[in-house]
RNA sequence: GGAGAGGUGUCCGAGUGGUUGAAGGAGCACGCCUGGAAAGUGUGUAUACUGGGAAACUGGUAUCGAGGGUUCGAAUCCCUCUCUCUCCGCCA
């Protein structure tokens, strides 16, 4: 959520900014400038008569300690007509409040300067590009049939027990998937962040902190007896642990990790990608979650970007980085760099991890602040990326290590999987 | 799931209707004291919104788990929810 003095302050800058999006912000903007001024005359109205209210009722308790019950009783009588006022102040208060927070929810995060404007993933910049295209000699199968040619996944399995979009991993290919965690959590350790298990449910006051709720309801699973969510993302949970927190200084950097399932709903996006490991509605992934001060984000989010590159390095995949436009570029996010995979089986690039700056927006719901030098309270910058979603890595590593025979394993993954192809 | 006890500031802990944003203590910060330190001593020590002020600061409102209610007035009384602890039951 953007921050109202914000609005008041640059109303037009972040009309201006909004334009990267295509989100025409002016209406909506307008509209909540003149329920803040509106709001705050309320206020202001409502406090002046809650002090007399106050004022008076101080009084009373002061005559009554006198013994003067019917000067007490007489005061009593002046309140009558405040109370009335008072109430109707309030409900106006709550009203107004309602409406702004409701367009608030409404206004995406401005795009960060380096951001260009654009509509879609057309748009996207490609920043850099790394590794090889396979040459394979023969004709490459997609990830799917080589999941049952060599029985690593049972999609069909998953059905029968769950539904469409929960494989089942058997054999080499569970192995495969824990020692991709294992090494993911490893160099996250190694990069300094601290790993967490956080729960794999959340409550609904974490969904509103990070930004699910209330617009993204539909992409969780709800658990209606206990009103708790599955998580989407790691980011919830971890970012949550920060949520109603008052970091002691400005001398502060957390960086802190997680493995953890991932469920989405998926909801209307069937047809399209969804072949294979392609998108699922369980899957594994590590996430990093950084907390800055405001003057550290760019650097932070330099670092996590080579953080993941590296691990797109090493195992040995060609993939490329992209700058999103401002069309997509996710809606708390003021800057995103995606990762890509390209997979020559099925000749196309697979997004692989995200990697996203937030600055205030979400720490504003979250109420996660510091003290600065002043001794005032400021709001914290979030940060948070994939490093990496399993799924698509597991789909890009068979099909780019395939051989006639077997696939291989990338040397790095060797020590985690104890074997060093499948076959 | 059943029964009971509780949730007060950074922490401990008072407080059962009235100048209580909240005693007291600890911790912390700054000052005094000291050759230096300890001890001692003084002051300060929540958050948000809003008004005034260039600022230091200052007026107002709200907040004692959350939300409602009673009352001129609620940390204190009533209701609902929630969390923690103890006992019983169940159980990986």
């Amino acid at each position: 959520m953007l921050e109202i003095q914000e609005l008041r302050q640059n109303a037009d800058g972040v009309i201006e900014g909004l334009k990267k999006r295509h989100f025409d912000a002016q209406p909506i903007i307008t509209e909540l400038l003149g329920l803040d001024e509106q709001w705050r005359s309320r206020k202001t109205e409502l406090e002046g008569i809650s002090a007399q209210m106050n004022q008076i009722s101080k009084e009373i308790g002061i005559l009554f300690k006198e013994g003067k019950a019917e000067e007490a009783n007489a005061a009593k009588a002046k309140t009558v007509e405040l109370k009335e006022l008072e109430a109707k102040l309030k409900s106006e208060v709550e009203e107004l409040d309602e409406k702004i927070l409701q367009l608030m929810y409404q206004l995406p995060n401005v795009p960060n300067e380096l951001v260009k404007a654009g509509k879609s993933e057309a748009d996207n910049e490609i920043v850099s590009e790394g590794g090889d295209q396979r040459e394979y000699g023969f004709e490459p199968l997609p990830h799917w049939d080589l999941a049952a040619k060599y029985d690593l996944i049972d999609f069909e399995l998953g059905v029968k027990i769950t539904g469409a979009g929960f494989p089942i991993y058997k054999g080499k290919g569970a192995k495969l998937q824990r020692a991709l965690i294992a090494y993911f959590l490893d160099k996250a350790e190694e990069a300094g962040y601290q790993e967490h298990i956080p729960p794999h449910v959340v409550n609904e006051a974490s969904g509103y902190g990070t930004g699910q709720l209330p617009d993204k309801e539909g992409q969780m699973y709800h658990c209606t007896v206990d009103n708790l969510y599955l998580i989407p993302t790691a980011e919830v949970p971890l970012t949550n642990i920060y949520r109603d927190v008052i970091l002691p200084n400005e001398d502060f950097s957390i960086k802190i990790t997680g493995y953890t399932p991932c469920f989405r709903r998926e909801a209307g996006s069937y047809g399209k990608d969804v072949r294979g490991l392609n998108r699922l509605h369980q899957f594994d992934k590590v996430e990093i979650v950084r907390i800055e001060h405001p003057n550290n984000t760019a650097k932070a989010l330099d670092e996590m970007v080579e953080h993941v590159r590296g691990l797109l390095q090493e195992l040995g995949l060609q993939y490329r980085v992209l700058r999103l436009c401002g069309g997509d570029t996710g809606f708390a996010s003021a800057m995103t760099y995606d990762f890509e995979v390209f997979s020559a089986a099925q000749e196309k690039w697979l997004e692989v991890s995200s990697v996203s700056r937030f600055d205030t927006f979400q720490s504003n719901r979250l109420k996660l602040r510091f003290k600065n030098a002043d001794k005032k309270t400021q709001l914290c910058h979030t940060l948070n990326g994939s490093a990496l979603a399993l799924p698509r890595i597991v789909a890009a590593l068979m099909e780019n290590y395939q051989t006639e025979d077997g696939i291989l394993i990338p040397a790095v993954l060797q020590k985690y999987t104890g074997f060093d192809k499948i076959s």
